[in-house]
DNA sequence: CGGCGCGGGCTTACGTTGTACGGTACGTTC
DNA sequence: GAACGTACCGTACAACGTAAGCCCGCGCCG
């Protein structure tokens, strides 16, 4: 390190890099513009000229993961649509859930840029196209497009999140009054045995996706 | 006003209520503990006399949109399940949508708080007491609830934001190279026409959810 | 080879946010 | 009337995003 390094050699891509891995391992809040300089040795202002502005670095991190996202879907060799439309697409949107699984953060983030992003019009359409190779219409396309909503993209809000959620016994006695019907559920689904774990959220993501693939090839194929 | 008001008569009720104000009238973003206590004549740290800090707050806003949602459906006079369950749970959504689309910050406060609020979990209770009374068994209904997801509770992200997304013609000659999908789609559903409003976010909504419906429909009758 | 523009970094500083801490005036209760 | 809890205010601080300006070494030009 010559000169006590100038020239750290930064760079978008190396800013959106560390930029993810920040948010992978401390989560989105930890991610500031100063931490996010500090872990690639370097002031906050000095993003800037790489960068826009926060917002900006956002905007990025979404196009990491869905350049993740399309490789992932890249390295399937699912059927083709013509065949079999439903495993196509089935493999495409579970693919890119596991890329989703692995950046908790990112529907987060995604969430308030829907639209904004070309990579994400390019995933849809990519999905559109399959369709279309299935025999759907355009306006089929579009309505199954808006029914999958952000299940194409591999998450929907899990209804209840998998922290917390202890539930320490006469707490959940307490809530009896309040939630019948859940407490009985969740008693029925453990018949009486350890309360968390009882909720498998990859195959009930695959539940609500069959149910939806299922509907739409009802519609397909014209009642 | 004797005395030039001391004794502004703050209450929890009353600061959650100008949260809501605020966040309908200028947005989340402008909801700080400063404008909130300003909204009610009052400097900001008086308001840690009602609220623990600013995540109560949130915490309190979703409660405020449940009350709401719970009046709504409480208005409703639906069939009775056992008769129709998915008219009756149509409308509960329909209704509780309604409340949703008055408040559009509320799904965004909702997403980082899913299963904290108590509020949230009757709601869902209702809709599994609901699905019980028309026969669903807990594991179909527990599934149901995962399949409807937040769209139970009247939203689901809307893939396109309402807003912005102009278009002006030669940027969308660009985009027909990368997404030509969905530049075939929109072309297709407007005929040439105007471009935007050309998607009606409601009856796309409640398409997805009459998927949902039928499809639950056919697994509660078995086979 | 000398100068010089400029790109990429640093320093400093400002406004806004949430909130900790301590003070002060009222209403109530002995 | 003394004591006290409740509700409010004022001040202050740390952390955030970012505007503005400086400074140095590289590469191009003459």
């Amino acid at each position: 390190m010559a000169r006590a390094g100038q020239q750290a050699g930064l760079s978008r891509e190396r800013v959106l890099r560390a930029a993810a891995a920040i948010a992978d391992e401390r989560g989105l809040a930890a991610l500031t513009m100063r931490s996010l300089a500090e872990s690639l040795g370097v002031e906050a202002m000095s993003l800037y000229h790489h960068v826009a502005n926060k917002e900006a670095v956002l905007d990025g991190l979404v196009e990491v993961v869905m350049a993740e996202v399309e490789q992932a879907v890249a390295a399937l060799d699912a059927p083709a649509p013509e065949d079999d439309w439903q495993s196509a697409l089935r493999m495409r949107v579970l693919a890119s859930r596991e890329v989703l699984v692995r950046h908790p953060w990112a529907p987060g983030v995604f969430e308030t840029r829907t639209g904004a992003s070309l990579a994400v019009a390019r995933y849809f359409d990519g999905v559109l196209g399959l369709m279309r190779r299935a025999g759907f219409s355009y306006e089929l396309g579009h309505r199954a497009l808006h029914a999958l909503g952000s299940r194409a993209l591999g998450f929907s809000q899990e209804l209840f999140a998998p922290d917390g959620m202890e539930a320490p016994e006469e707490v959940m006695a307490a809530m009896a009054e309040e939630v019948p019907h859940l407490v009985a559920m969740v008693a029925d689904a453990s018949h009486g045995g350890a309360v968390l774990g009882w909720c498998d959220y990859q195959s009930e993501f695959e539940f609500g996706l069959d149910l939806i693939l299922d509907g739409l090839e009802r519609l397909r194929e014209g009642a």
